[in-house]
DNA sequence: GCAATCACG
DNA sequence: ACGTACGTGATTGCT
């Protein structure tokens, strides 16, 4: 049988990170450290030992100063510009991988690293007969080293477009053999390393001397048979010719010594690089990393000498009968922190879909199968208060135990929540986490690992809220949103989503109906009004009737990439003289009422006739919640329709819909936080606040101000605290850009307090590269010092909004779980919280009792957080939410 | 899977 | 010349 071939990886650091560098767009850091020619360079190195499964690898970087190159001819890579600064920042990054590779670095001074890899791949060969050398490399220049047992592996373009050059890709290249290679730079030269060749030789003329001669030496034999004026230009630059090939011969005689028990590759540590690259923001390679715990064949067979030896084995008993089960959960001490996590039976629709549960705890992890038999014992351990549990999503566990009777309490860390909290806006799926904090690939991960990783992710997670806490230098901080919000919410959304709301889907079947013939009259009316028929919901067919057919008039329409748009904030500027423009608007309202909810909703009820949607926790930058499957804060509240298709939403028999709401939150938030004197002096009077705007930019008294100037006030009002420019302002309310930069100079003069802040949480956001609420809540925003002008102008819109949006949503969830808290002491079996539309929540409750909840939830909602510009609530009662 | 559009606060 | 106010989710068309 045949000798298995092993492979020696060489790499040129050097040449790999200038590819890098000019082949990567400008790949930054959260930080905003430049990266691109170490992420060229990481995943080149990941590439190459996919590909290649090498046994050894090892890496040489060019040292400064010169080499005996320059000793020989001064002028050598004399006319190479100095690489910039931001290229030279990167080579001490690429070390610090290759060194956590455990892979060594051979630097030799007076050498470049061409020439170490030449020596190295020499020795290597003549070592070893079993081992073939593979260099990996940025340029072409060690083609010359390529012989039977030595190929080149480099990149076409860019990095990612990769070619393994062996003798014959060489011939078919430059068809001649590697070793003529040095006679070509001989007679060709090389103009980026200044080798001056043969003067007027180029490609052609060098390749075709050499398929004759074979070398350069065998040239200047035979120099006497050339002809004409290539016999002179040899003659002339014979010695630049010989001084050009050994300038451009790699030296395979360095002083180097290769030792390959240094260079074998299964020995690094996969958590230091994965913490590294994860520092480096390449979350993509973490998962590439070998020796993922996912293979455990090769795992075995790689050589087990891994000091953290429970990693890999994750001994865990499979326990079926009650008593096992109860042996087991009973011995655990009661104050102890668990990890719990569900194996779910995918798409089961009836029946138990808890197909067991992994309870890891100290030092002991049981999976325990899910029967009627482990049933009881199970439903003690979750329902044990004393036994704090860790978890990850928590209220899907909640629901799902729910469904089995079970009443799981204790849960005291979630995951999930933790990973929003500290990257709010960011991926928080297990898997991500995972990936990104530990490195971890779980794709094949079993449930006892994945409850290792959980507790991992639990300790890195508490470590860093901690850290984040004690530097926010109050009370008030991250650990107190996790501890104090976020986690009291989560069995509040659980009930809510459970609870549900009533629909009448009939009345929305019905209005459906009547839409539909509406929408066919409309659809002809538009096919006659174009003289075709066309798909209207196709944005880009629908442009081409409008702008190409029916030669609209395309000025003042936005543009997007894929041409003009019909947007309705276009169409607005058209209506007017067009009819079927008009038609089209009217069209696209009912066709998406009619899709998106007429036709929808009815289908979503549960025999109760009640709809559940789920909220997510773990989503929005801001703090909000958002509402999916169906989206229940996003029905329309704006106009008819609205009130329709609300009114579907019902109470139940006896009982009413109590809807609250705060009154201009933000705004209050805004003042209160900007500490304007002018608002929040407003907001105590109880003016009504735009129309006070609007006097104030005016200069008038209130009641001179017109129904439009407090539109125009309310735009400004909502716009100011998003960022918005005079173009926005302009475009919204209706006035040209000049009266709308007027307005935003006279809204800043009178309330100066707002400008302060806002020019304050821009250059905070610049400074620490995030912004926070007043509660404690954070948010990164790195891109605010990008180079690039409109992602930083985003940036610090974002900026702006963040702390005010975000308190805001601190302060409803707050008063959602004192509002759960209320009805759990005072109204328990006659009222019930439904929905949270971001200021407002609604309430079913029993009709007799809903005067009383309504003063009681009041009460509750203003008194929940001390603003400068006090907290308002407004309450309404109906029997349907359309009468809210 | 993404872009365009539009519903909400 | 471009883009222009924050935060979401659902639907449709199209590659």
């Amino acid at each position: 049988m045949e000798k298995q071939r092993k492979i020696l990886i060489l790499i040129d650091g050097n040449a790999l990170i200038h590819r890098s560098y000019h082949g990567l767009p400008p790949l930054t850091t959260k930080s905003g450290e430049l990266v691109n020619a170490v992420y060229g360079f990481a995943m080149t190195l990941l590439s190459v030992i996919e590909k290649f499964h090498p046994e050894y690898i090892a890496a040489s970087f060019d040292l400064s100063g010169p080499t005996f190159r320059h000793e020989k001819f001064a002028e050598y890579k004399g006319t190479r510009a100095k690489a910039p600064d931001d290229l030279y920042s990167q080579i001490p990054r690429v070390k610090e991988l290759v060194k956590a590779f455990n892979i060594p670095i051979y630097e030799l001074s007076g050498f470049e690293a061409d020439d170490v890899i030449g020596t190295l791949s020499r020795q290597a060969v003549e070592k070893d007969e079993d081992v073939d050398v593979i260099i990996v490399t940025g340029d072409s220049d060690a083609f010359q080293l390529i012989n039977d047992r030595v190929k080149v592996f480099t990149m076409r373009k860019g990095v990612k477009d990769t070619v393994l050059y062996d003798k014959d890709a060489v011939f078919a290249k430059y068809g001649l053999v590697p070793e003529q290679l040095k006679d070509f730079k001989g007679l060709r030269g090389d103009t980026s390393d200044n080798i001056p060749g043969v003067k007027g030789i180029g490609e052609k003329g060098a390749v075709n001397l050499l398929q004759q001669y074979a070398s350069l030496e065998g040239v200047y034999e035979h120099v006497a048979d050339i002809k004409g004026a290539l016999k002179q230009k040899l003659e002339e630059h014979k010695e630049s010719a010989f001084l050009s090939k050994e300038l451009g011969t790699i030296d395979v005689h360095a002083p180097v010594d290769l030792d390959f028990s240094a260079c074998v590759t299964h020995e690094f540590d996969r958590e230091t690089i994965a913490a590294l690259l994860k520092e480096l923001s390449f979350f993509s390679l973490i998962k590439r990393l070998p020796g993922a715990p996912q293979d455990d064949n090769q795992q075995s067979a790689n050589n087990n000498q891994q000091s953290s030896g429970n990693k890999r084995k994750n001994a865990y008993r499979i326990l079926k009968t009650s008593a096992e089960a109860e042996t087991f959960l009973e011995a655990l001490p009661n104050d102890q922190d668990c990890v719990v996590l569900l194996d779910m039976q995918a798409g089961t629709l009836f029946g138990s879909a808890i197909q067991g549960i992994c309870v890891l705890a100290k030092d002991a992890c049981a999976f325990i199968s899910f029967s009627l038999e482990t049933r009881l014992p199970l439903k003690a351990f979750l329902e044990n208060a004393s036994v704090r549990k860790c978890v990850y999503g928590a209220k899907e566990i909640i629901k799902i135990c729910h469904k089995e009777g079970i009443d799981i309490v204790g849960v005291d860390f979630d995951v999930m929540i933790a990973g929003y909290l500290l990257n709010a806006g960011g991926k928080v799926g297990l898997e991500e986490l995972a990936l990104s904090e530990l490195g971890e690939d779980l794709s094949a991960c079993d449930i006892a690992q994945r409850a290792q990783v959980i507790r991992k992710l639990k300790e890195e997670f508490a470590t860093k809220m901690k850290d984040i806490s004690q530097k926010q230098e109050t009370e008030k901080t991250l650990e107190s949103v996790f501890r104090d919000i976020e986690m009291p919410l989560i069995t509040v959304l659980a009930a809510m989503e459970e609870q549900g709301i009533r629909l009448n889907g009939s009345v929305l079947q019905k209005l459906s109906q009547e839409l539909s013939a509406t929408l066919k009259t409309l659809e002809q009316e538009i096919y006659d009004l174009a003289g075709q028929t066309f798909n209207i919901n196709s944005p880009k067919q629908l442009a081409k009737v409008l702008f190409e057919d029916l030669q609209i008039s395309t000025v003042g329409v936005k543009k997007g990439k894929t041409g003009f748009s019909t947007a309705s904030a276009e169409l607005v500027k058209l209506r007017d003289e067009y009819e079927i423009v008009q038609k089209i608007e009217n069209y696209r309202e009912l066709f998406k009422l009619k899709t998106t909810y007429l036709d929808t909703l009815p289908r979503l009820v549960d025999t109760n006739s009640r709809i559940h949607t789920v909220y997510h926790q773990e989503i929005a930058a801001t703090g909000r919640l958002s509402s999916k499957d169906p989206n229940l804060q996003n029905i329309p509240a704006r106009n008819q329709w609205g009130t329709y298709i609300r009114g579907a939403f019902e109470a139940e028999k006896g009982f009413v819909l109590v809807g609250a709401d705060y009154s201009q939150i933000e705004l209050r938030v805004a003042a209160h936080l900007a500490d304007d004197k002018v608002m929040i002096e407003a907001f105590r009077k109880k003016e009504d606040i735009h129309r006070t705007t609007a006097s104030l930019i005016h200069q008038i008294k209130p009641e001179e101000v017109t129904d439009d100037m407090r539109r125009q006030a309310k735009v400004l009002n909502f716009g100011i605290m998003y960022g918005m420019g005079t173009f926005g302002l302009s475009q919204a309310a209706g006035v040209d850009q000049q009266e709308a930069s007027k307005f935003i100079k006279g809204y800043f003069e009178k309330f100066s307090g707002m400008a302060k802040y806002l020019e304050g949480m821009k250059s905070f956001a610049r400074e620490h590269g995030f912004v926070e609420t007043e509660l404690g809540r954070r948010r990164y925003i790195p891109e605010i010092n990008s180079t690039n002008q409109q992602v930083a102008r985003g940036a610090e819109r974002m900026a702006i909004n963040m702390p005010i949006q975000g308190l805001e949503a601190d302060i409803v969830k707050l008063a959602m779980i004192a509002a759960d808290k209320l009805i759990a002491e005072r109204f328990p079996d006659t009222a019930r919280m439904l929905l949270q539309v971001h200021d407002e929540l609604i309430f079913e409750v029993k009709e007799e009792i809903a005067d009383t909840f309504s003063q009681a939830v009041k009460e509750t909602m203003e008194t929940i957080y001390e603003l400068k510009a006090p907290l308002v609530v407004d309450v309404f009662t109906g029997k349907n939410w359309g009468e809210i």
